[in-house]
DNA sequence: TCAAAAATCAATCACTTTCAATCAAAAACA
DNA sequence: TGTTTTTGATTGAAAGTGATTGATTTTTGA
């Protein structure tokens, strides 16, 4: 085979696949683990693709550049923690919904190369995702300004025809009387409809989410497991077990 | 056999094949290595195929789509004018609907402080429209990689509980026997359905784009306006404009 | 959590194939 | 016949190949 036509090869089966894994290139192509990973070099340095450890994914143009804003966010290396641990509990297989905001956009890098469908309402994390070669759905809807989610009648449709095994939320604040509340009561009816279709339901909140409440309600504490981590005090950390689990993720 | 017929043969091989080897043409030809050679070496220059390291490969790439980078910089001029003028013929409280791709992407920098909703399916041109303060609705639907459009059942559902004044339309070919065209199928629906539910339709064609035939048709010419740039040949304005009306912006 | 085990990586070697350049023989032409 | 064009063989250079190495990264399991 030409290496002209080998590349090809390897690029038609990476469009399909979005990722592919180099044992898999050495199968499909007869040829050395050599050449496959000359191969993928070349076709790097051409923009054609992007390689991953053990292969190699499709290449995607960045929506944005990650702000700096965002970066200097607080507690972002809790956020970070935080996110590392929810994309642990998703499984091969999965039907996972990601709410938007900067907990869960933490999330998206973790998934690297698993199989699974995500939908989000978040544009803020689309390209992780893709970048991360995961097949990706958007809702419809209304695009909010500032934080670029969908919301709207043709948001709630749109999560209407989707079943998940799992849905990670986001939430501004998790108090014991007022339950998971957030500013905008459009955004905290995606996140309530996104918990009542999905089989477990997550939310994802730092420690200085707890005990504050924000305009609207989107569901009660016990309606949904929190991950948080060990920089809840431990007092809180039983206060909140009253009302519904918590898992609680050590930190570097 | 004569130089001409060897060469023809060549050719012929290859494009039954997309690709062929020296070797193979060697016995097809009964003819030494060095002439296939001198053949191939020959051909290229004619630009009638590509030398490829062991052959030679057809240099047709019509069912491949251009990465959005390379898109991008092709004809920005042209495309940025066509862009200013389509943005022209948007009227306050009109809704609008802009297909994703580069050429209508330029648009959205020019509706600057509009009273409009716009509804599109391109990732790629939201943060522009947001930017310029425009109410902005999204289709959802799976997210394509690469060029990070909407498709699919969930992007055509959503499309169809809107009503659109105008549509502005991206397309890869235009031709008046095909019609207009692109390569993947599941994005032609959607241009298509948009032209459907519009008033008036539009589709931004560059003077590339004429006589080009993709694989995936969109609608007949005579089904929506076209908007192009005086680079394209007077002759071929003519002909155009027996199949549907043409407006030719002047580039500065 | 941490360290051992496994997998993946870039770099290099020896070997094969393909390449462009050259030259002389054969064929075509006048 | 002599001249030009085309052809096939030869050659050293360039490109491509698979195997091996030891370094690095990821995964595993105590």
């Amino acid at each position: 085979m030409l290496t002209f036509e080998r590349q090809e090869l390897i690029l038609s089966l990476l469009k399909e696949n979005q990722i592919v894994k180099i044992q898999q290139l050495v199968e499909e192509t007869q040829a050395s683990e050599s050449t496959i990973r000359r191969d993928l070099t070349e076709l790097e340095s051409q923009k054609r693709l992007k390689r991953v450890h053990g292969g190699a994914s499709l290449i995607t143009k960045k929506l944005e550049e990650p702000s700096l804003l965002e970066k200097q966010s607080k507690y972002s290396a809790e956020k970070s923690t935080i996110g590392k641990y929810a994309a642990s509990l998703v499984k091969e297989g999965d039907s996972v919904f990601i709410d938007a905001g900067t907990t869960t956009k933490t999330m998206a890098e973790y998934l690297h190369g698993k199989e699974i469908v995500v939908v989000t309402n978040g544009l803020n994390i689309i390209t992780d995702l893709l970048d991360n070669g995961i097949k990706t759905y958007l809702l419809g809807g209304y695009v909010k300004a500032g934080t670029h989610a969908l919301i709207g009648r043709g948001a709630v449709e749109s999560l209407n025809s989707y079943q998940f095994d799992k849905a990670f939320i986001g939430a501004n604040g998790a108090d014991t009387e007022s339950g998971f509340t957030t500013p905008d009561p459009e955004e905290a009816l995606i996140k309530s409809t996104a918990i009542d279709k999905a089989n477990n339901a997550y939310v994802l909140a730092d420690h200085s989410k707890f005990g504050d409440v924000s305009f609207s309600k989107i569901k009660n504490l016990n309606e949904a497991e929190i991950i948080t981590s060990e920089k809840l005090d431990k007092e809180l950390q039983d206060k909140y077990r009253k009302y519904t689990e918590l898992k609680v993720v050590h930190i570097n």
